[in-house]
DNA sequence: AATTCGGGGTA
DNA sequence: TACCCAGAATT
């Protein structure tokens, strides 16, 4: 099994993308770059890593800046918990570490949202100690060479695929053999329609032998969807409107919002009108039901959202504990959940 | 061990 | 549609 690693390798030197994180040793960067791509496709990543490299060139930049500002940075990357946990492991290292980033597997592992993938992947790219790593890619290069049906996401899969991952390392080269498995991956060995035919494993792959690529990888996880409904009030009120954080332990955690009433369906006018008197304390002298706007469809893994926006002009000011105003041309320096992004960019004329 | 966290590309 | 992406934290 000596030669598989040379041969992927090879294959590598050959086939790599030119990618920015590649010409870099700084843990900083490489650790920036793994958080962003995680569940993330790398042409996705691209624009975001850029950003964060020019708004934050130093881990104390991260570190001494606002969450506001890092969450406006990830807006629209999803996954916000990443950008939570990356700003508070900048802080971590910086008191912690004296500003330091730690320089093995072990410490690298005890960062806020870094795990087993993670940090193999920094300690090899940035420290060349060979730890391999297991992502995806690996799940799918492995189980289909080796013909492998363990499922990898159950706790006996995840241990053979990391032992297996283990073995194969090149530990002369870990951080080469671990870029060139996943670019393999990504590249050639693809979830759908991988390029068997010009493949430099079609002789000793399992999967393409026994025809039986498209089977592998085995996933046994089934995701179960909820339907939910948002009733959201876009309240205009001389030159702003109102908006709250969601700090509630849920989707687009520390995002913000419009007024919202979460709904078994979305509400008929009547409905809307009776809690803007009820919750809002505002009389119906006080208000014009001015728009509203399509139901907005959007979808999440876990949850299919149902959306419908309310242009409601009101002549008194609200009082709300959670809403605060906020006047149109500050609506950016808030960071939104595409949802909400989406609809202010698509509904101009709503908003002045 | 199972669930929950986003958003977009692709067939 | 359904699947998946340089996964990790929480329950």
């Amino acid at each position: 099994m000596d030669g598989w690693s040379a041969q992927l390798t090879h294959w590598y030197e050959i086939n790599k993308r030119d990618l920015p994180w590649r010409q870099t040793r700084n843990p900083y960067f490489i650790w920036l770059s793994e958080i962003i791509l995680q569940q993330t496709r790398v042409v996705q990543g691209l624009p975001y890593y850029e950003r964060f490299v020019r708004e934050f060139p130093t881990i104390q930049d991260l570190a001494s800046s606002p969450l506001e500002q890092v969450l406006n940075c990830w807006q629209g990357l999803g996954y916000y918990s990443r950008a939570r946990n990356l700003h508070l492991a900048a802080q971590q290292v910086v008191q912690s570490m004296q500003g330091k980033f730690p320089e093995n597997y072990h410490d690298i592992l005890k960062l806020k949202g870094v795990g087993p993938y993670t940090a193999a992947a920094i300690a090899s790219f940035a420290f060349d100690l060979p730890h391999a790593v297991v992502d995806g890619n690996v799940y799918r290069v492995l189980s289909r060479h080796f013909g492998i049906h363990e499922p990898v996401d159950s706790v006996s899969g995840q241990r053979l695929y990391a032992e297996l991952a283990r073995r194969l390392l090149n530990t002369a080269q870990p951080a080469q053999h671990n870029q060139a498995i996943m670019e393999f991956g990504a590249m050639q060995c693809t979830p759908v329609k991988p390029q068997c035919d010009i493949c430099i494993f079609k002789t000793s792959c399992v999967a393409f032998n026994r025809n039986e690529v498209d089977l592998l990888p085995v996933k046994v996880g089934k995701v179960k969807q909820t339907e939910r409904f948002f009733n959201y009030l876009v309240f205009q009120v001389e030159g702003g409107t109102y908006l709250r954080e969601r700090i509630e332990k849920d989707i687009w955690q520390n995002l913000w919002e419009f007024a919202v009433e979460e709904s078994a369906a979305l509400l008929e006018e009547k409905e809307i009108m009776l809690l803007l008197q009820q919750k809002f304390s505002l009389s119906a002298e006080s208000l014009v039901i001015k728009r509203v706007s399509e139901p907005q469809r959007h979808i999440l893994t876990h949850q299919r959202l149902l959306a419908r926006f309310w242009l409601v002009q009101i002549f008194s000011n609200l009082q709300s504990k959670e809403l605060i105003f906020v006047p149109y041309d500050q609506l950016g320096s808030k960071p939104l959940p595409r949802l909400i992004d989406k609809f202010i960019k698509t509904h101009p004329t709503w908003l002045d």
